[in-house]
RNA sequence: GGCCCUAUCGUCUAGCUGGUUAGGACACGGCCCUCUCAAGGCCGGUGCACGGGUUCGAGUCCCGUUAGGGCUACCA
């Protein structure tokens, strides 16, 4: 999966880039053998790929590569790391422990001049040399990535906090290459609701989790850039352009942040209503094709009826295919709640058959002026309010107590839909099959 | 245990070099609107972890305590 911490820090270092006009850099870090699959990494394309965050140099998630500075797949650059192996031997500095071999750390303080946290300085006396190199022969995380930063140009590393008590080890590496250290900016953590460092098997730990809940990228994006770095003056909702724009690292704060769900939903919500027309469609579209296959077998002109009274009642995919679901077939469910308080009731079999009644005498016309006036004069007829009456409709025609404004819904289903959804109701009813569980 | 980082409403944060009725957003409560649910409008409560300093004056600077997080692998 692709950690949503590391997305957000990859978002970072995106967004440093294109501030700044620079490039930003893709690398697999691939040592792992055991986790090192074509799927993993195919999830961390999909993710950066989906969260907008382009790059210009690295795999290019099709079989090729951009840029010249590769491969840019960790497992591929084992000549590289054993000839900067032979480089680091060749100062004198390492020696051979157990079979692995060992960097003697200086034992002099160790300064990390970070564009975030400042100058912080580790007392080195008591620290243990760096194993550089296992006993299997395999150079360790530490050694290659100072490696792939050098070889690869790096200038800058955004990363997370976590790292930031190892990076003096790694400016002493890079001292002892004869090389400058990039320049480092540690960014805080993402912690969970608990208040802990997320974790796998925190939900919403992996991006893609929004994405199968039907999150706008560009709100996530947003909601991603709040955790740990403002722009000040009281903004919140930033295009990207703006986000760019902005985007620096002295703004980012130094503690860590709670991920909070939440004003996630909530600002999802504001892109969600803040789409056009089009890019609403389109998005819909899409999601409904992957997490609904049966909408190829929906009328689609009832869909795009249906699609705009829907949208503006709920701020997901998820919720919005949810919505749908009774519309999908004839066939739908009628919810608990539905069933008690709507179906279940003394007066619910005579007011459906006076509402078949009414609107099988809209001959002429169906729209919600005549679908409102029909409600009304059921209703009135059985000296009920409106809403009695129209909450019942809902519950016939959809078998749910919450759903789009009544006459608009009616209109949309057209006339006979509603009447036989309603004539399926009647007979369930009548069969006994809507009691309340 | 040792080392490093951090500490403003429940949460995310604004608060640059000390003087604010400590601001915004989410969430929450109330009211309005209302066919459910949303959206929207109005109103509201809640906070500078604690203790010492420095100073005429401290959320802001210093020290300590406490709390949280991280690192401390022949993991990445």
């Amino acid at each position: 999966m692709l950690h949503i911490g590391g997305a957000r820090t990859a978002l970072f270092n995106w967004l440093y880039a294109r501030h700044t006009g620079g490039k930003f850099i893709l690398r697999i870090e691939d040592t792992d053998q055991a986790r090192n699959t074509q799927e993993a990494v195919d999830v961390i394309f999909r993710g950066m790929r989906w969260l907008g965050l382009d790059w210009d140099e690295g795999p290019d998630g099709k079989g090729g590569t951009a840029g010249d500075r590769g491969p840019y797949f960790q497992s591929q650059r084992a000549d590289i790391y054993r000839s900067y192996l032979e480089k680091l031997k060749a100062t004198g500095r390492t020696y051979e422990d157990g079979g692995a071999l060992k960097f003697k750390m200086p034992k002099t303080p160790g300064v990390v001049r970070d564009l975030v946290c400042g100058e912080v300085t580790f007392d080195r006396t008591m620290e243990p040399d760096l194993v550089v190199q296992r006993k299997d022969g395999s150079p360790v995380f530490h050694f290659v990535n100072v490696v792939d930063d050098l070889e690869m140009g790096i200038t800058h590393v955004i990363r997370g906090e976590d790292h930031l008590t190892n990076t003096h080890k790694h400016i002493a590496l890079y001292e002892a290459l004869g090389a400058a250290p990039p320049q480092f900016a540690h960014i805080p953590l993402i912690l969970n609701r608990g208040g802990s460092k997320m974790s796998k098997r925190d939900e919403g730990a992996a991006l893609g989790f929004y994405e199968e809940a039907g999150y706008l990228p560009a709100a996530l994006r947003n909601y991603l850039c709040l955790l740990g770095w403002s722009p000040g003056e009281n903004q919140e909702i930033l295009p990207i352009a703006e986000l760019i724009q902005r985007f620096d690292l002295p703004h980012i704060n130094r503690s860590n942040a709670r991920f909070d769900g939440d004003k996630l939903f909530w600002m999802n919500g504001e892109y969600w209503r803040s789409l056009s027309e089009a890019e609403f469609r389109k998005f819909a579209d899409d999601y409904l094709q992957r997490t609904r296959p049966k909408i190829s077998q929906m009328d689609p002109a009832l869909l795009q009826r249906l699609l705009p009274l829907i949208r503006e009642k709920v701020r997901t995919g998820r919720e919005m295919a949810e919505w749908l679901d009774p519309y999908l077939g004839s066939e739908y469910d009628y919810s608990d709640e539905a069933k008690k308080k709507q179906l279940n009731t003394p007066e619910a079999a005579k007011w459906l058959n006076s509402l078949s009644t009414a609107f099988g005498a809209l001959a002429g016309t169906w729209d919600d002026a005549a679908v409102e006036g029909a409600c009304k004069k059921v209703a009135e007829e059985a000296g009920a309010k409106p809403a009695k009456v129209i909450h019942l409709v809902r519950a016939a025609v959809s078998g749910r107590t919450v759903g789009p404004s009544l006459f608009g819904l009616l209109t949309a289903l057209g006339r006979e839909t509603t009447l036989a959804r309603l004539e399926r109701t009647q007979k369930e009813l009548a069969a006994g099959r809507l009691v309340a569980a």
